[in-house]
DNA sequence: CGCTGTTTAGTTTACT
DNA sequence: AGTAAACTAAACAGCG
């Protein structure tokens, strides 16, 4: 399925700041009211929280950003956002934590501050690049944390201290600390790079190996600098992103994901992540125009000076230039 | 104290 | 219809 079909079930659900309404009372309203285009572009994203916060790190010129940058990102780029703050900036925490796609790396000394940076996992690749960005065919698993996960729930480590609610008590809080460590140690870049390499396609692996191996023994990676720990998440994502091309070869990476029609390239979806890249010809930044959701029509090709959440100068769901279609006025 | 991060649980929704 | 991904709410701990 496409995610055109993504988009107008987004839509379709009402999410239009807040309000219940119907699907149709919702289409009916867009084509009465003719201030409801504005509405409209205040729709909820047709965009998973895992491929807002992917966007906002990919854009980052270090490929890595702290939570509060991550929230502003979105903000900035998506009115929506702007309202129910507490409640959509608990999901995206949750997001963090629980995909594995996402990984934590520490604030260096010299970049005092609170929380860590946040950042991609080099092994999750283009997560949506198949066209799906409201939800993955499959979610990214790193397998280290899968076997560690799995480990601490295997009867033999977890005495049944549940209450029947399922429910913490304090008391079992205190004792899940250990494993409460040992996950959050887990899900930095560190034990990310200690990953078997043998997950890497070859060509990665060399690079990999070639680039950061040496780097990473010699280091560890708590004491490299950002610069370093930057650079090498650079890459990572540069292979993830170059992947694409090998996946016509020899196959999708994540072997897990359906292949894609010949002749599909994902860049040229309409949502295409990679499409946000600063480096991204946006030539055809008015591809969406022709299109019959163009009330999106600029949503994924940022402009070419985004480098940072802090340029962007106007957003994709407000300006007033996006209301319009090559044919002079959107159409729904 | 407020923010960040982790976890659990329940619900909703996309997809097969 | 069943399954799994995504979303939401909430409790809690730790840190600056």
């Amino acid at each position: 399925m496409s995610s055109i079909n993504n988009y107008n079930t987004a839509i379709g659900r009402g999410d239009l700041g807040g309000g219940d309404t119907s699907p149709n009372s919702a289409l009916q309203r867009a084509r009465a009211d003719k201030t409801y285009r504005r509405s409209y572009t205040h729709a909820k994203p047709p965009y998973s929280y895992i491929s807002l916060i992917t966007m906002a790190i990919q854009n980052s010129p270090q490929k890595m950003l702290t939570l509060s940058e991550i929230y502003q990102f979105i903000m900035d780029l998506f009115p929506f956002y702007r309202q129910n703050q507490q409640r959509w900036q608990n999901s995206i925490r949750h997001s963090l934590s629980f995909n594995d796609c996402f990984i934590k790396v520490p604030r260096t000394p010299d970049k005092p501050g609170k929380g860590s940076f946040w950042s991609l996992h080099p092994e999750s690749g283009n997560m949506f690049e198949n066209g799906c960005y409201l939800r993955r065919q499959k979610r990214f698993k790193d397998e280290k944390k899968e076997m560690m996960r799995s480990t601490h729930k295997s009867p033999s480590h977890s005495v049944d201290n549940s209450n029947s609610s399922g429910k913490k008590t304090p008391l079992q809080h205190g004792e899940d600390k250990s494993h409460h460590l040992d996950k959050a140690n887990d899900n930095n870049l560190s034990s990310m790079l200690s990953i078997h390499p043998a997950k890497l396609d070859v060509d990665q692996m060399n690079l990999l190996h070639a680039n950061d191996l040496n780097m990473h023994q010699q280091h560890h990676h708590q004491n490299m600098s950002h610069e370093e720990l930057s650079a090498m998440i650079n890459r990572s994502n540069h292979l993830a992103l170059t992947s694409e091309h090998q996946m016509l070869h020899h196959g999708p990476m994540n072997h897990h994901l359906k292949q894609e029609p010949a002749g599909y390239t994902p860049s040229n979806h309409p949502f295409s992540i990679t499409r946000l890249l600063p480096n991204e010809s946006k030539s055809d930044i008015k591809m969406y125009a022709d299109m019959q959701y163009a009330g999106y029509n600029t949503l994924s090709p940022l402009p070419n000076s985004i480098h940072s959440h802090t340029s962007i100068g106007n957003d994709y769901y407000n300006s007033p230039s996006l209301y319009h279609t090559s044919s002079g006025t959107t159409s729904l």
